[in-house]
DNA sequence: TTGAAAGCGCTAACAG
DNA sequence: CTGTTAGCGCTTTCAA
């Protein structure tokens, strides 16, 4: 079968017998055009199935491509899924489309996504930074103008936006709330690495809340795993301690998970939890989970608003702005310890 | 502050004193170049900080952009989610970066981001279509060397590769299973509209087990709604009805939710459940969830994979390729009829 | 081993 | 109202 090659601007043009710059007008509205002609050029446009090429364009115009680059370390974990989808509520809307690679976790794997993003020229660059990489490579590509912001947590090495949650804030509210119903002894489920910037904010907002309420702090009571079953695993060890845990902070969505496992197969539906993360099916598990909801949509749709604030020509300093975290209590974080 | 310009490759050339051409020789390793001329010229790479233009590059070579387009109707369904996993686990080995748009169950919405991803000339195009929309406007693309695989249903109006799930054989096995567990009155809990694809593959699975058991299609039995609480609503009404249902398949992910929710408000621990599409943390749940558990990440990569190959010039005729499901045995399934 | 010229598809600037 | 020329940043072709 033989492979055609696209129509061209000049394909359009010689069909109609105008020039080039005349279908240009047509299709960009730009500049007058007699009605005779943008009707015969419109028709051939039709015909031949033409489609102007983007790529020229963009180049012709001198400007970023129309396309913001977006890196994720996971793209099958629902809080960044969701996230993508908050961002994109945002770009649609100004004719940005979205570029997305996974970091799974890799320094390199990020650095060579963010050279791909930047050597297609796009318009912005978003992503939830590697806690092991320095990010000081952007800095001159800041300067020229491209604005970055680091979502989830903050980038190292480089000055830019960012959008966090409030981690530490609450966590906090959560080890209060468990502190409140009568627990003094409160394990902690994170997750791995402990460098994670969420992880240690989190952490912090633990230690707050026993601080506030003149607990001691029990490295003992600390664990965590990489996915589910790494907290789940982690959450049946607390449970065999000589002085145990009466209840637990859970501190992201898989660890919550886990969490709600580890508890499931110890069948100790007595021991307390707050998650940290909403997840589906919270209401409807026994007992129902208590969270600290965080709003990935909410996260997505304000970093590309900052994106394009910065695109619009928006020079003030970077900023880091705080999306609040919201208790939602369900029933697991109110049982009183035995 | 003064937005610095970009280096280009000439840049580089006259900073070393050497024309634009030798400089691209050194980049893509293209041609014989001197040690030492290859040495300045990388050091003056590093110091400017230059990064060749893609755009210019793909349209120089008259080829395709080294990206594929995504069309999926909604990101922050994990299903989907997983199944960009899936895609990108296939194509970041080959250098192409994945562009993304959703469609919002919007047929106009997705034609535009189809639109888009021609114009930006992408190398393949990968999408889950709306049920509403012909795509036969696709037509000249395709035979234009585009590969174009459909998602999770198939296209309308255009022959073209598809990855699809075992649907209906998986809801003949999930409702076989209730059959073989006592039960003769099963209700089907769907999404909307009733015109899905996999909705109706699964609705005639779920005739088939019934008529292999020589059990009579009852319209009342089918329910459903648009997400979790409509088919919540959905599965409380029926168990409501005159003659209520013992058992009930649930058609995806979030009718499964919804049946669990609505089981739950109902407080029936009692009504037998098989669900479509795995869910987190189905295991915990009491009774703990069957489901029919469908591969998006294998399906992702089916995806990914077939773009490829037709990319590396597999002409052969369009193929369909079913992705097998798998019934996970947990319980809710396993309930008898009182 | 290196360079000059031409051109990918498009549009800005200027003529006509 | 329409056309011509030039050039975005890169690579191919051909020549030196």
């Amino acid at each position: 079968m033989p492979v055609a090659r696209r129509p061209t601007l000049s394909d359009v043009a010689q069909e109609v017998g105008v020039s080039a710059k005349t279908v240009s007008r047509v299709l960009n509205e730009d500049g007058p055009v007699s009605a005779e002609t943008r009707e015969r050029v419109m028709e051939a446009v039709q015909r031949l199935g033409f489609r102007p090429n983007l790529m020229a364009r963009h180049m012709r115009l001198g400007k970023s491509d129309t396309a913001i680059g977006l890196v994720v370390p996971d793209m099958s974990n629902p809080f960044f899924a969701t996230v993508v989808s908050g961002i994109e509520s945002v770009t649609h809307g100004r004719g940005l489309t979205l570029l997305i690679g996974s970091s799974a976790q890799d320094a390199e794997r990020e650095r060579s996504l963010v050279g791909t993003f930047l050597a297609r020229r796009v318009s912005a660059l978003l992503m939830a930074p590697i806690p092991s990489a320095d990010h000081g490579y952007l800095k001159a590509e800041r300067s020229a103008g491209l604005p970055v912001v680091f979502l989830d947590r903050p980038g190292t090495g480089l000055t830019a936006d960012s959008v966090l949650s409030s981690n530490r804030q609450g966590a906090r509210e959560g080890v209060a709330h468990l502190i409140r119903h009568g627990h003094r002894r409160i394990g902690f489920i994170g997750d791995t690495p402990t460098a994670l910037y969420t992880r240690r904010m989190r952490l912090r907002g633990y230690r707050d809340a026993l601080a506030e309420a003149g607990l001691a702090y029990d490295r003992a009571l600390v664990a965590g795993g990489q996915d589910v079953e790494g907290a789940a695993d982690a959450t049946e060890r607390l449970l065999t301690l000589a002085d145990p845990p009466t209840a637990l902070l859970a501190a992201n969505n898989f660890s919550s998970m886990g969490a709600v496992v580890g508890l499931a197969r110890a069948a100790r539906k007595d021991v307390a939890l707050v998650g940290f993360d909403d997840i589906p099916l919270a209401g409807v598990l026994e007992p129902a989970l208590t969270v600290v909801a965080q709003d990935p949509a909410a996260m997505g749709a304000a970093a590309a608003t900052i994106a394009l604030s910065r695109l619009d020509g928006d020079r003030s300093r970077a900023r880091s702005t705080e999306i609040p975290t919201r208790l939602v209590l369900r029933g697991s974080g109110e049982l009183r310890p035995r």
